[in-house]
DNA sequence: TCTACTGTACCGTCCGGACGGTATTGTCAA
DNA sequence: TTGACAATACCGTCCGGACGGTACAGTAGA
């Protein structure tokens, strides 16, 4: 009972958060209007602020979505197997959100435009993860490194300024699973896969 | 003569420009309205679009004097020390870039939202350095984990997700110095800090 | 006299959001 | 069972304000 009132809503919330990606993509950051999206999703603008109440609304849920959804990827992942440390795996599923069809997150600007405030969940979600990583391993170097050129890849990937070719794209890839699993800094340990426990 | 008119002209565009900056930082990206950039530079509307005819033209101007003030900087740094390879003198002037009092680039979203083709010149150009780059190392790897790197610390500081303490600013300098000098996925040949010539 | 503005008044457009409907479905007392 | 009411999930219109841009008359300095 409740679960088909909750689907049906949710049909169109989802709906209107598609479309307001789809258009950000499309018109540019600057021209997410409302109307827009009401008309991309199929429904009225009332319509559309039944569901969120103000555009400010529709930008955080946005937000949180999308976060939800990396999170629980990245767990995911790593649980499933949890041999490999972390940082891997975040490694492999930021690089695959990457590839995927260049739909990638560009609605973030409209956030922004919007209220850079919508930026705080990110950061502290991004300071979380990083202090995570940061606690479980032992070579500092390393994982700012390879956290950073993640985020450099993200950052190209979203203003759309350097395309890799595949096999530019795979020596990205080699480079940073290895710095990843092992501590090429303190040479030598190549094939350890897992970091030795520093308690 | 020319100078002379050059530089009064100029005295207001700069003005004009840095407030713009300031404003775009300031009251957020989706709100640097021309009123607003007016004001703060202390001149009328009027005297704005008499130097800046559009909001597109003025867009474009920041993006123009960022790009020549990013290119003059590396040029010299290298020719300052031509020992020391590009890659380096890249990694050193943006860590800088990005250390300087939170400034940054943020009217670059202002740009964005005003049009995504603002984008193309400043593509344009971090394509080329990256294919000069690529043409000067014979590790591809390293090239490719340190320029991306430093793309992510500048986005980081874009969008201020994170701000590195000192010591993990000193590690990072140091692994990407080191990166961009030797190469260490051939492991071995730590000092060497010219790269062997290819051909 | 020309340049480089200032100041003001104004226009058209766009957009967020409020609001008043409406159709459908569910609830419940008589 | 049915009639009364209510909640849900929308629709469509309208309004106020902000903003980009125009027009133009005035003016101070070189």
């Amino acid at each position: 009972m409740e679960k088909l009132m909750k689907s049906r809503k949710s049909n169109s919330r989802d709906k209107i958060l598609a479309a307001a990606a789809d258009v950000a993509r499309e018109a540019g950051p600057g021209n997410l209007s409302l109307d827009a999206v009401a008309s991309r999703a199929g429904i009225s603008k009332g319509g559309l602020l039944y569901n969120f109440p103000s555009k400010a609304k529709l930008m955080q849920a946005l937000v949180e979505q999308y976060l939800r959804d990396f999170q629980a990827s990245l767990e995911e992942a790593h649980a499933a197997d949890p041999q490999k440390n972390l940082l891997r795996a975040y490694v492999r599923l930021s690089m695959e959100e990457c590839q995927e069809t260049g739909a990638s997150a560009s609605w973030i600007f409209s956030a922004i435009a919007q209220d850079p405030e919508f930026l705080t969940p990110i950061k502290s979600f991004k300071r979380q993860l990083f202090e995570r990583l940061k606690a479980k391993t032992a070579d500092l170097q390393s994982l700012l490194v390879v956290y950073l050129a993640i985020e450099g890849l993200r950052s190209m990937t979203l203003f759309e300024f350097l395309t890799l070719d595949e096999h530019e794209w795979q020596a990205l890839l080699d480079a940073l699973i290895a710095m990843a699993d092992s501590q090429p800094n303190q040479l030598g340990v190549k094939g350890a896969s897992e970091l030795p426990r520093t308690e």
